[in-house]
DNA sequence: ATCTTTGTGATACAACTGTACCACAAAACG
DNA sequence: CGTTTTGTGGTACAGTTGTATCACAAAGAT
């Protein structure tokens, strides 16, 4: 993954890996038979690794959060901010794009994680609505897809240095505040009416 | 640009592209001498090629079509659903992660790109907005940063077969449908009022 | 006609790729 | 003890990669 991540997931080889982790050609072989299930292993490893950290930090929230907090928490993980989702971000994008073209990693990967993830979202939609912290009138499957859609497309824009992690995360949270305001008859203020 | 489509951009060689146009490898070193300006000449044209697929399909929505109209088409357009759109989808992500690893391949392109086409859509929306189309509440700069990436977003999911196009199509339409809708105070109806 | 430009073909080369094979060490197990 | 399993190091091999080089042809320019 350090590999994959420094010097782009095409020019991973089996001599490279093993030079980063210091053994010998021959062990990489030992472990991993050939390289069509070392780049499986990889994209295996870093769904785990991505399922955890997006575990532990909504363990962090606390006992109870509420929807809009876990909503936030979801997309600041996602959010290639630090290194680390940096290169998951970059990864994972990589192996999806490789799955199109190579038929030796599976594509399955990326139907069935983002479906998850969809569902996720979908049922904490419901119990924001339920506690009253989402309009009622919400369909939460379709704002769970325009939601992670959203939260993929922003987390691209962001990797790609197109725009900070401060504005995306402005973005997201005036999206989170039309799901929740309720349908109110506010007149339309202007910007040139103070300073 | 076939070749990179159809085995992936990470196995393009000078060979593979002489092979596909039906000429010697020495041609292909003679018209792009080193393989760096050969990667960066596909993706010029790839932008190029786009840009006009755009024009025209915008174009062909007559002499002043409307804000939404036009926006659907911008949709449209960037969504995977033919196999060129599906080819310029997969080779735009891969460039766009080639440029993060490899500084051979110009990171700017996909700054600028989006940054263009953010402002153009943040003009429609104003435009939009003039003539009543959509609210006149919306922060255009915001709702464009919003739709751009779930443009992205949503053609990212389709490429990947997580969503078809349908059902895409659907989800942006919604989106749009609440930058139109007037704040109103319709009673939420639930869905077990009927059937 | 001579020279220059433009383009093509064939091939050589060093570097790198994934894979296979052989010998050998250390531990586990009977 | 011996034998099997587990793991490691070294290396060889065939194939592919980007690049460089040499010869040569066709056209244009003077």
């Amino acid at each position: 993954m350090r590999v994959a991540a420094r010097e782009g997931l095409h020019s991973v080889s089996l001599r490279g890996v093993a030079a980063e982790a210091g053994i010998s050609l021959r062990s990489i072989q030992y472990f991993f038979e050939t390289k069509a299930r070392l780049m499986q292993s990889g994209l295996d490893a870093l769904e785990t690794i991505s399922n955890e950290r997006l575990s532990a930090r909504l363990r962090a929230l606390g006992p109870s959060p509420g929807a809009r907090a876990t909503l936030e928490t979801y997309f600041a993980v996602a959010l290639p901010t630090d290194h680390e989702s940096r290169q998951f971000h970059l990864l994972w994008t990589s192996y999806a794009m490789l799955a199109l073209t190579d038929p030796e990693v599976s594509a399955r990967t990326f139907v069935d994680g983002p479906n998850r993830q969809q569902k996720r979202i979908a049922s904490l939609l419901e119990k924001g609505k339920s506690e009253g912290e989402f309009r009622r009138a919400l369909n939460s499957e379709t704002e769970a897809t325009i939601l992670i859609s959203l939260i993929h497309g922003l987390g691209t824009a962001v990797l790609v240095g197109q725009r900070t992690a401060e504005s995306a995360f402005a973005s997201f949270g005036h999206y989170l505040d039309r799901l929740s305001q309720q349908t109110s008859l506010e007149p339309d203020r202007d910007q040139h009416s103070s300073a």
